[in-house]
DNA sequence: CGGGACTCAGATACCTGAGTCCCGGTGCCGTATT
């Protein structure tokens, strides 16, 4: 037997590899680099923790969140790896136990923010230990963020080609659920990849139903996909601003639907209280801004609703790809005004660093604008978007199939939740 | 900011016009202040 397959059973307890792990692993133990796209739920986690533990060293891991850090950290304790997260929520005495750990080698994984890693003095630690002992490798996880946070919000994302200057001997991997061809390009040109392994998996989510409608009267057409589709079903709706999360939740709870906000904007008790209990109680609708998301790992997710347009189809698809991951039917539904568009195309010109930037950006939007202006097979032009063929005529998405179509909302605003229900083809929706 | 979307009232079973509101959002880290 494989030492990486004896790994896999008795520190991981999985019986086999699954899809492309067993190469990417081989590749990283060889110590090649390599980026991966691989959806969530696909095992991502174990191509670097697997080469992790088979290396020799200590592996560093670049972690957007506090949050994904500890998750990942408990999660491997659990099984008995020394593993451990150096970020601002330790106590100094925590700070202490992994200073201690790392300097006599303790420790075989240790996760850090961007920011944490290129600091100067962080960086000096690394080159001490890796004097004593070759790091391992570093494994950049949520890698998309290096385009999507990169240029402004969180610009140390942009700093990482430090490794590849530091450290050209240790083997780099980056992972990620959601790249377009343009977020690739960069990872690869800020990690220095170039010329590395790509192992890109599907993106299709066959699953998921895609309607793209024209927004006349959302709280009509809300109420109305809510009510014939999904009463009882957890989902999530997506809104542009705080204050649009906060007027639609309550505007749900009038309508006697559990609405629960959730954004940045709230107090960190009240955001982890609405996660929780999104996760735990059945049925409850999250009414959240981009804040919410990222490593939330709910499997019945029946439903997405995107009240405004995101402001690329990279965006759309992390979004609408929170929702069925048990594999069981779900469904996507955005409204459409080519009015948010243009309030995106504003943004844009306001805010982009450099013309450069903006051209760049502006070309995903168009994208966007296409896909939603298409009277092709969404599903296809998805995949398209991201480089994968797909024959199209999917059946479930709008323009392939007419029970999809259902939520163009009343041309009169009365008229609102008076679909018939005989409109809907039986058996599309099965949740179990 | 100007202009579009939405709400609400009033009159009347669908529609109009005036008034209001809006004009992003994501998190690390470290330091200053209670």
């Amino acid at each position: 037997m494989s030492s990486s397959l004896n790994v896999l059973q008795k520190v991981f307890g999985y019986p086999a590899f699954r899809g492309q792990q067993e190469a990417i692993v081989a590749h990283l133990v060889a110590g090649k680099n390599a980026l991966v796209l691989m959806p969530t739920g696909g095992g991502k986690s174990l191509c670097y923790q697997l080469p992790a533990l088979l290396r020799p060293g200590l592996a560093l891991v670049v972690s957007p969140l506090i949050a994904l850090m500890q998750d990942q950290v408990a999660s491997l304790r659990a099984r008995g790896v020394a593993a451990a997260c150096l970020n601002s929520s330790l106590d100094p005495a925590a700070i202490q136990d992994c200073m201690a750990a790392l300097h006599c080698g303790r420790l075989k994984l240790l996760y850090v923010s961007p920011e944490r890693l290129t600091q100067p003095a962080f960086l000096a630690l690394l080159e001490t230990l890796h004097r004593e002992q070759p790091l391992a490798l570093f494994a950049i996880d949520e890698a998309h963020c290096i385009a999507e946070w990169g240029h402004d919000f969180r610009p140390e994302y942009r700093q990482l080609e430090i490794l590849c200057q530091r450290f050209p001997e240790v083997p780099r991997i980056a992972l990620t659920a959601t790249a377009d061809l343009q977020t690739r390009h960069e990872i690869l040109e800020q990690l220095h990849l170039e010329n590395c392994a790509q192992f890109i998996s599907s993106f299709d989510r066959p699953n998921l139903g895609y309607s793209i409608c024209p927004k006349h009267h959302p709280s009509a057409q809300i109420a109305a996909f809510l009510h014939e589709r999904h009463a009882h079903h957890s989902g999530i709706i997506y809104c542009q601003s705080r204050r649009q999360a906060e007027t639609t939740a309550q505007w749900l709870q009038r309508q006697g639907w559990p609405g629960l906000p959730y954004h940045a904007g709230l107090p960190m008790k009240m955001r982890a209280c609405h996660q929780q209990r999104f996760l735990s109680e059945p049925g409850l609708i999250m009414v959240a801004t981009v804040a919410f998301g990222m490593g939330v790992d709910k499997p019945d997710v029946r439903f997405v609703i995107h009240l405004e347009c995101p402001k690329n189809l990279e965006g759309y698809y992390q979004e609408t790809g929170r929702s069925g991951r048990d594999g069981l039917p779900a469904e996507a539904l955005l409204l459409y005004h080519g009015a948010d568009l243009a309030a995106q195309e504003l943004r844009l010109r306001h805010n982009s660093r450099t013309p450069e930037r903006l051209r760049v950006e502006l070309r995903r939007l168009r994208a966007l604008a296409r896909y939603c202006q298409s009277d092709g097979c969404r599903r296809q032009a998805l995949l398209d978007y991201f480089g994968e063929p797909h024959e199209g005529r999917c059946g479930r998405c709008d323009n392939c199939n007419p029970a999809y179509r259902q939520w163009g909302g009343p041309a009169r605003r009365h008229h609102a939740i008076t679909f018939a229900a005989d409109q809907f083809t039986p058996g599309i929706h099965r949740t179990r």
